[in-house]
DNA sequence: TAAGATTGAATGTTCAATCTTT
DNA sequence: AAAGATTGAACATTCAATCTTA
């Protein structure tokens, strides 16, 4: 076993499934990949609202690239922010109705590529497995 | 299940993954990890020299990014350039006797980092099985 | 004092166009 | 024509400093 070209085998397969899926994303849908999981964190986020920060934690992105992410999305209408009554040093961030739209007809497409490119290729069984591997690799940052 | 999870928690935890030992590699031997990465598939490579092209398609880089790369560390003195006779287009990229060096030092501490991360978590059986699960995932890119 | 968010400067990458050699 | 490498422009990100509110 060699475990430094394991990990070199890891980061070289995930970006180049991130590549894939996102230009499939951005062909068929015009939405950037980072775009696109913004939108599903809010949708699957309680009450459908994040503050800047969490969601800058979320995606791993720095406060200033998170800030200017959502600058971009908003220019696109795609989420707006809205300030938060009880703390006034955060912005809540929220999708729009153009956002969600445009959310599940990208979640419509991203779940066949998905499908297409580990799903088919993964038995249930074997998908079950890696998602225990990478859980036992990071352990404090898993659900 | 849920094959869009699972994707986003690889792409989470290879992210988080690839940031730590980056930051490993950074902090104890003053190399990006992006070097390191170039140096690995230097020293690999039979005849220890590879094409601007192929160390390009290795590390999953455009013809502009690689070129600029070594650019970078032909400046820092750790690779060179050297002329194919064979076929003037072509470019080698040869490490020299310094970046040699810092690969080998920077070998032992990421070596010690991935077991940290990666090799106390999971068994020798784990580790393999991870390996044939991203083997399938990527299948015409494995070797 | 500290936390959340934003801004200016710098960085490393991609994309498209270009140059040289095959 | 096509392949290998380089260049200019644009872009998204990080880092460090700053502003506002708690």
């Amino acid at each position: 076993m060699d475990p430094v070209g394991t990990f070199g085998q890891l980061l070289y397969t995930t970006t180049l499934l991130e590549r894939r899926l996102g230009r499939g994303l951005e062909e068929s849908c015009d939405l950037p990949h980072t775009w696109f999981e913004i939108l599903l964190h809010l949708e699957r986020s309680p009450d459908r609202r994040m503050t800047i920060g969490d969601l800058g934690r979320g995606v791993l992105l720095t406060s200033g690239g998170i800030t200017r992410l959502i600058d971009r999305m908003v220019v696109a209408g795609l989420v707006a922010r809205e300030a938060c009554p009880s703390d006034r040093r955060v912005q809540w961030v929220v999708p729009t109705p153009s956002g969600r739209k445009r959310l599940s007809e990208a979640l419509k497409v991203h779940v066949g590529n998905v499908d297409e490119l580990i799903t088919n290729r993964l038995s249930d069984a074997e998908l079950r497995t890696l998602l225990t591997l990478l859980g036992k690799i990071t352990p404090e940052f898993t659900e």
